[in-house]
DNA sequence: AAGCGCATGTAAAAGGTTACATGATTAC
DNA sequence: GTAATCATGTAACCTTTTACATGCGCTT
């Protein structure tokens, strides 16, 4: 089981699937949307993708760029491909906002089936969650505790919110039925 | 700056500082709580202890219950409690999760100005946050770049939900002005 | 000329996870 | 009697962080 073990390493396999990048490029993108998952510095970064070369799974192509310092381009291969696939394929453990997050970034390369089927195993986590803090939460009141008050309170909050994005984002993939791209007609809830 | 790397040890003691429990007991109520920042496994946490009591921040009593297996109860010292208030009063780095829901976490251990100094903080980097999700989010819809929606989408509402939860969690503690415990009157957002 | 952004890397140290290991008690 | 829960711990392995290190080009 070292699902969650290889995780940085399945995610910048992901990120150059979908788009060659250089690991500078992937430190950039993750430096805006990793606050979820945390962004990898460079002593785990480039030593990963000489791993993914090593193991066939990326190619690198050097851009030389007259003014700029060089760029080396990651791409994905067909072994890489392969690899990356079945780590998507395999559930997820219950639990792991981090897990969770992860596959969300890597959504393009999952089928429309299985990202349905992902997204609904995590709305039953979060129901699962949901129902255990608010049994800590009576256990808590119920001996006039009231310490954690707040922590639990901010983790249901954080809970309903992801169960409310959950059952609006899978209603919105169940209308759009044969839309190519997946996820175009998705409400972007964008109050605020 | 040890500030993240040393979360569990820190973690651990603003626990035993509310309340003495054994590393069993630890794992319980992190396993009921930590999901936004991930329960400890055994291999970590007893080891942790260990240190804690080497280090005279902590003192065991080993409580032998005639037909259950013994527990050792862990106590916080008066080094302990130095130790953790130093620890709680270095800023947050903006950005971290699993950092501010520490925090939250050990919330009694903090004095109420430096709970809402570290929730203004958190709101001030969320809302930081937010903006640079949006900016991301546009520069993708410029390029007519549908990739990564769902996981924009999904941080944009946890976001979202999170400032949300921040406000009303501020405005309340300052409307209890006198309140002792501190988190007493605080509006449970219970819906759902 | 100094400093910042780009772009890549390395080495040591700390930390955590996994898996193994033990032993008693309670419930089926 | 056999499984599950309570309760603690160890050791190997792996990752990640931290901090250091380099070098070019652009801006002030």
């Amino acid at each position: 089981m070292a699902a969650s073990r290889v995780s940085l390493r399945y995610l910048i396999l992901g990120l150059i699937a979908e788009d060659p990048m250089s690991g500078y490029d992937i430190r950039q993108f993750l430096g805006n949307l990793g606050w979820l998952i945390g962004s990898p510095s460079c002593g785990s970064l480039y030593p990963a993708l000489r791993r993914l070369l090593q193991d066939g799974l990326a190619t690198v192509d050097i851009d030389l760029r007259e003014t700029k310092p060089p760029k080396k381009i990651y791409s994905i291969t067909e072994a890489g491909r392969n690899a990356l696939q079945g780590w998507i394929d395999q559930p997820t453990l219950p639990g792991s906002l981090k897990a969770f997050t992860m596959r969300l970034i890597l959504a393009n390369s999952l089928s429309r089936s299985r990202l349905i089927a992902h997204l609904q195993q995590r709305r039953s986590d979060v129901a699962a969650h949901q129902a255990r803090l608010r049994g800590v939460a009576g256990a808590l009141h119920a001996t006039g505790d009231s310490k954690q008050h707040l922590a639990l309170d901010y983790a249901l909050a954080v809970a309903r919110a992801e169960r409310t994005w959950l059952d609006s984002t899978l209603e919105g993939l169940s209308q759009t039925g044969e839309v190519a791209g997946g996820a175009h007609r998705l409400r972007s809830t964008d109050a605020l």
